[in-house]
DNA sequence: ATAAAATAACTGACTAGTCAGTCATAATTA
DNA sequence: TAATTATGACTGACTAGTCAGTTATTTTAT
C-alpha cells in the first residue's frame, strides 16, 4: 500500500501463490472498480465484488480489511501508474507552447476520459465530501500534478510571445473544465444527448487556444 | 407532482391545515436537500430527514410515498423557479452578445453555483446513472434549457461579428464547463486548494469571450 | 521420488446491527 | 364527535464483517 512508485522492481522468483495472490489482488480491484462505479460506495455490495472477482466474501477480507479500505485503494491502484506518466509531461522537449497544450489535453481525453477511469473522476465527485482522505490524495497527486504541468506549459507560452499574458484565479481549472465535464456528460447524460468525445475535444482545444492567444 | 410550473396560481383560501401541510411539505424537502446532499442518496436515512424536518418518520411516509419519490422531487422543487427564470433569459431586451453572455453566466453562477443547488448539481452527476428519470429530468429542465439560452446568444454573436463562426460539437457544454467545475471544487477540494468564485468567474468569462471573439 | 506434516489461502454460514416502510394508537382540528 | 394528521414502536429484509472449518500448496522427512 501508498507505494506509489511501481513496486515491481527486482524480479522476486514470485512463487505459484504468490502469482496466485498478485492475480487475485488485482481481480479484486477490478471487481470493485466495476462494482462501485455501477451502483456508488454506499450501495456497493462486498458480496458482488467477491462474486465478480471469482471469490468468496470472506477472501475479501484477507486482501482488504474493510469496505472504505478496498475503495481507497481501489482508487490509488488505478491512479499511480497515471501519476509518473503526468511527471513525465512536465519535462518535454522543445515544442511550442500550443502544440505541448494540445498534447497534454490529448493525453487527458485518452487516458482519463475515455478510459473506465473516468469513472473514478465521478466516484471522486460524488464519494469526496464522505472520503476526505480520498479527496485529497487525489487532489494532492492527480490534480495538483496535471495543474502544474499546465501551468508550466502557459508560463512558456506567455514567454515566447503565443499566449496573452493571463494568470488569472482558477485559469488553469478553466482550462481543464471542458474536460472534466466531457467525461461527466458521457456518464450521465449521454443517453439523452450523446457526445462525440473525438469532436469535442476539437472544440475544446479551439476555444482553449483562442482564448489564450495573445 | 410534476406540475412544473409555479403552483400557487388562483390563491386558494388555504384553511389552517392546508397551510400547515404546506409548511411541513417545504420543511422536509428542505430536509432532504440537507441530508441528500451531506451524505448522498444511499446513505441516507429517512429518520434523519424526518428528525430534520422536525417531524417523525412515519410522517415522511404521508407526504413521500419512498425515499426514492423524495429524492426526485426534492431535486424537481428545487429546481422548478429556476426553469422560468432561464426561459426569460432567452427573450432579453436588446444586448450584446458579449453582454448577454456574461450575463447569463452570472445568472449561472449566482443562482446555481453560488446556492446550495450546487449540492443538487453534484448530486445528479453522483446518483444520475442511478436515477435514469431524474438525469433526464435534469436533462430536459434544465441543461437543455440553459443550452439553448446560451445557443441564441451565440448566434446572435457571430450574425452581428463580435463572435467568429464557431459551431463544434459541444461548444455549449465547453462554455458552461468552467462553472460545472467551479461547483465541483468548491464542494469537493476546496478545503485543499480554496477558490474564490468571484475571481474565478472572471477569469472564465475572460477566457471564454475571448475564444469567441472574432 | 513419495508420503507426511506444516502452512497459507479460502469458504460460507453466522452474528450483530441497520434501516425502509408499516400500522395500531394518540393528538389535533373542524 | 368525527375526520384528519401525526407518532414511534415494530417488522422484515438486508449486509458488513467474523471465524471455525476446509482445501490447496509448500516444506520436510523417508
Amino acid at each position: 500500500m501508498s507505494d506509489l512508485v511501481d513496486a515491481s522492481s527486482d524480479a522476486a522468483p514470485l512463487s505459484r501463490r504468490e502469482q496466485q495472490k498478485e492475480e487475485k489482488n488485482k481481480a479484486l480491484i477490478d471487481a470493485a472498480l466495476a462494482v462501485f462505479s455501477r451502483v456508488g460506495f454506499a450501495a456497493a455490495k462486498m458480496d458482488d465484488v467477491a462474486r465478480e472477482a471469482g471469490v468468496s466474501k470472506g477472501t475479501v477480507y484477507l486482501y482488504f480489511e474493510s469496505k472504505e479500505q478496498l475503495f481507497e485503494e481501489m482508487v490509488k491502484v488505478n491512479m499511480a501508474p497515471l501519476m509518473s506518466e503526468i511527471a513525465e509531461n512536465l519535462a518535454r522537449p522543445s515544442m511550442s507552447a500550443t502544440e505541448r497544450l494540445k498534447a497534454h489535453m490529448k493525453f487527458f481525453y485518452t487516458k482519463i476520459l475515455n478510459t473506465n477511469r473516468r469513472q473514478i473522476m465521478r466516484l471522486i465527485m460524488a464519494e469526496g465530501p464522505n472520503f476526505p482522505h480520498l479527496a485529497e490524495f487525489y487532489h494532492a497527486n492527480v490534480l495538483s500534478r496535471g495543474q502544474a504541468v499546465i501551468k508550466a506549459i502557459i508560463q512558456q507560452g506567455i514567454d515566447e510571445g503565443e499566449f496573452r499574458q493571463m494568470q488569472g484565479h482558477g485559469l488553469i481549472q478553466n482550462i481543464v473544465a471542458g474536460a472534466l465535464v466531457a467525461g461527466i456528460w458521457k456518464l450521465v447524460f449521454d443517453p439523452f444527448q450523446p457526445l462525440d468525445l473525438d469532436a469535442y475535444f476539437d472544440t475544446h482545444v479551439d476555444l482553449i487556444l483562442n482564448g489564450l492567444k495573445a
